[in-house]
DNA sequence: CTAAACGGATAGTGAAACTGTCCGTAAATG
DNA sequence: CATTTACGGACAGTTTCACTATCCGTTTAG
């Protein structure tokens, strides 16, 4: 275990608190007090980290998703959208404004043909978004049609072509690691990419403003 | 202030306490025990809870924010640089690992020609999500022209149009709501995206994994 | 043979984000 | 005019979360 905590970087206390807690399956015992632990150990430390770092989840939100990880008789698939479920951001989920927003989020599905369950909560997380874009100004809830629609769907596109390629890259190995692949791609792409947006902002903001700092 | 609760959901007591933390700025006294909250509030409010349930940052971080955004003396591209600053994701930073992965973001940076401080925290965040990727096997931080490269490259290009767009749709009025109106896009749209990649992530596992679901 | 390390159980800690109570004043109501 | 109600401000209390520290019996290396 000390082995562990060194090349993952996170203490013994904490890992026995996520060995207590549901996070980190325990090693093969090799006697009463010790047990080995091996690559997976060392890979669900880094999914749980990543999760807790990049992600912001919950202890608890991250025991659901090493469970649907964890659990062999669920389908890849199955797996993957319970944990996309567990990673949400956001809910809102006042008034008839967000039904307005939900309304708008599922023609967005619709449009754009996403094979997504029905109560995929990536649904509201997006409705939610719709909700603050609104109250900003950014979009109409009323117009389907607003000026940033198009953007957004353009969007769609963009990012479908690029999941297809994601998934194709998924290794054939063994289920668990392949829910682990998918899970971390996409919290973690998912920071670089707003990394690179938040470089874009700031690059645009320099054009747009910055002559006015320089007095 | 009980209507300003009334209107932004927050309970009055949080509103209090947003006061205290410097979140939310007083309103016009007109009275010893009497003041008036006005429009900049119910957007500081927002903008507050914005901050908290979509970017997850701290009081702490808010409080650095909204401090950028008060200060009437920041050129507007410097307080949307401070803003960027206190929400950035994720710092690793430990080992050599990281130093390749910076000098990566770093090419990444130049490559693209994007206009951004020496300094900036967002070059830390990209780095941290190439170390993850690199730890899951994504991209190889040893060649700089791995798989995914060309990948990022054409995000550079995307998000440099939707960032000029955006910024050109900040509309002229006072210098603060300008710098809110850009601060509140950055995190918004992120989540927006976020939404819609996974969406396209869970239409990709489906085509890939959903047949195994279904036995 | 002894001392350090191990795994497991349980209790404790510190920070963060609220929440509740008290108070003096002031406006609204009858 | 009297009284109830709401207000803003100060400050103490609470809850939750993510760890962290201490014991304990075993075990294994020196």
């Amino acid at each position: 275990m000390a082995a562990l905590s060194r090349t993952s970087g996170v203490s013994v206390p904490t890992l026995k608190y996520y060995l207590r807690e549901g996070l980190l399956h325990s090693g093969t015992a090799t006697a009463v007090n010790q047990a080995d632990y091996d690559e997976s150990h060392v890979r669900r430390v880094r999914l749980v980290r990543a999760l807790i770092d990049l992600a912001h989840l919950s202890i608890a939100d991250v025991a659901a998703v090493v469970a649907a990880v964890d659990d062999e008789t669920m389908p890849i698939h199955d797996a993957f959208g319970l944990t996309q479920d567990a990673m949400v951001i956001g809910p809102h989920r006042n008034a008839e404004q967000y039904r307005l927003a939900r309304a708008l989020a599922d023609g967005f599905v619709a449009r754009n043909d996403f094979h997504i369950r029905a109560h995929a909560q990536v649904r509201e997380m997006l409705a939610d978004a719709f909700v603050h874009l609104s109250e900003w100004g950014f979009i109409d809830l009323a117009d389907p049609h607003h000026a940033g629609a198009d953007q957004f769907d353009a969007l769609a596109t963009v990012f479908k072509q690029m999941a297809a390629q994601e998934l194709a890259s998924v290794p054939e190995t063994h289920r668990s690691e392949m829910v682990e692949y998918t899970v971390v791609g996409t919290v973690v792409v998912e920071v670089a990419m707003a990394a690179i947006r938040r470089m874009a902002l700031e690059d645009a903001s320099e054009r747009r403003f910055g002559a006015r700092s320089r007095r």
